[in-house]
This record gives C-alpha cells, sequence and structure tokens, in this order.
DNA sequence: AAGTTGACGAACG
DNA sequence: GCGTTCGCCAACT
C-alpha cells in the first residue's frame, strides 16, 4: 500500500497524520513532528497546521506539546490540553510535562510496518 | 506574487 | 535560569 503521504494534501494533513500514531500516555514535541514529516525546522509549521484543528476530535492535538516541557497551546484552551493529557495517564505539574519521560520515539512514518 | 501571521525552537544577553 | 531576538516553515490574505 505504501504511504499515501504521496498525495499532494497539505502539509498539515500530514501532520495530523503522524499525531494518529502517537499512543495514549505519551506525547511528542512539535519538533518531534516536523522531524517526522522530513522537515526539522518546520516546528512552526506544524503548530500552524494543528491551529486549523479540522480534527479535533480524531486528531489527539493535545499530545503535542513545546520542546521545553510547556504543553503549549490549544484550540480549546490549554487548560483542557493539561486535562485530557493527564487523564491519559501523563504527569503535568504547573503547565509543564516531563517530556523525557512521556515523549514518544517511534514516531517515524515507516512506509512499511 | 508579496507580505503578514503563528498551538515553535535555539541562540543571545 | 529568565527574558528577549532571530530564524525556520507553511498557510492565509
Amino acid at each position: 500500500m505504501r504511504s499515501q503521504k504521496s498525495t499532494k494534501r497539505t502539509f498539515a494533513e500530514h501532520v495530523y497524520d503522524v499525531l494518529r500514531r502517537i499512543p495514549k500516555g505519551s506525547v511528542v514535541t512539535y519538533q518531534d513532528v516536523a522531524v517526522a514529516l522530513g522537515k526539522p525546522y518546520a516546528a512552526r509549521a506544524v503548530g500552524n497546521a494543528l491551529n486549523a484543528n479540522p480534527h479535533l476530535v480524531e486528531v489527539p492535538c493535545h499530545r503535542v506539546v513545546r520542546s521545553t516541557g510547556d504543553v503549549g497551546g490549544y484550540a480549546r484552551g490549554s487548560e483542557q490540553k493539561i486535562a485530557l493529557l493527564t487523564k491519559e495517564g501523563v504527569r503535568i505539574v504547573d503547565g509543564v510535562v516531563n517530556i523525557a519521560e512521556f515523549r514518544w520515539a517511534n514516531l517515524s512514518i515507516s512506509s512499511r510496518g
């Protein structure tokens, strides 16, 4: 089946596809998502993509946090983002998550797998 | 086509 | 360690 990323679609669409690979109880940084797409410097573009938030319920956008551990922002409010992560088992303190513990390392797209 | 914006990141002071 | 500045990329106007 190859990866469908060959399809034109916007950069944002690829972002949503990557977020769906994030398991419950784990989080990733904007940079990790950008790297997974092959653009390690597109962290801002990733954030911009999530800003549109067209699949708020299907894509776990709340599992994306900043490299500093700060939960960053959320279309529904950072409070909601923190609440969702906490309910999934992610430990958040003062709006900051320990990415050293919860950061997901298998974010690669892997054409086959 | 060109300029502005933004849920970021790293470097500088 | 904290606050500010520059730099990157894609989408929107």
